[in-house]
DNA sequence: ACCCAGGGTCATA
DNA sequence: TATGACCATGGG
């Protein structure tokens, strides 16, 4: 007998605590790293994030002044700075031509998942990162530890559509944004620390022996 | 020395 | 629509 979707929330939460994310001070830097964590560990992403601070540089019409190189530079360590450093002025172009975050705010929650997927560089889970991290709307995230996760539960395949399981977590859980917030935060908070860095892990591999999921 | 990270785009069939 | 190549640094 495997835990449910509800289930695993609670042992999350009572084994790693809250974890009142996203890691940023402002919207603006949650969705610069939003981007620049695309299949990117977090620690590299804040030495890129620190290049940009140094350099006075974590505004938007800053960046989309930025030459190419000269920004791609900034971006070094966090990986891909090439393709980054091309999609992140991407979404600060359309940033400011929508007026900024203000404007942004404005959308009701699925046309502002719509205008951010036409964004060059932004895929569902990047838009879904802004939607939810940056501006509290409740939408569910799903990674590659979500599936990973839940499909070595036997609760999912992990082969569905990134908006078949959006669904069904947002179906089952039927959460407010604090909720998603703090469940994909949990999500990915166990993944890094046990998952990978832990091997044995059992919440994936041997549910019922997992020691951070699976005893009461 | 190898593996892979809090993905997304593009070309090809 | 469904795969595969490609992007690239840094930590384990």
């Amino acid at each position: 007998m495997s835990y449910s979707i509800k289930q695993v929330y609670q042992r999350l939460h009572k084994h790693h605590g809250a974890q009142d994310w996203w890691p940023g001070d402002t919207p603006f830097e949650i969705m610069v790293g939003a981007i620049l964590t695309q299949n990117t560990a977090w620690s590299n992403v804040e030495k890129a994030i620190t290049n940009l601070k140094a350099s006075d540089c974590l505004d938007a019409a800053a960046i989309v002044a930025l030459q190419h190189d000269e920004l791609a530079q900034m971006l070094r360590p966090s990986g891909y700075f090439n393709i980054k450093s091309k999609r992140l002025q991407a979404f600060c172009e359309w940033l400011l031509a929508q007026g900024g975050e203000q404007s942004v705010a404005e959308y009701e929650t699925e046309a502002m998942r719509q205008a951010l997927l036409q964004v060059y560089g932004v895929g569902p889970e990047t838009a879904d990162d802004i939607v939810l991290y940056a501006f509290h709307r409740p939408v569910f995230v799903i990674d590659a530890y979500t599936r990973r996760i839940f499909s070595r539960l036997g609760i999912i395949s992990g082969d569905e559509s990134y908006e078949a399981l959006r669904g069904l977590f947002e179906a089952t859980l039927k959460g407010k944004a604090a909720l998603y917030n703090e469940y994909h935060a949990l999500i990915v908070i166990h993944g890094k620390e046990v998952c990978r860095v832990k091997p044995q892990c059992h919440v994936c591999a041997l549910k019922d022996k997992c020691s951070y999921i699976s005893k009461p």
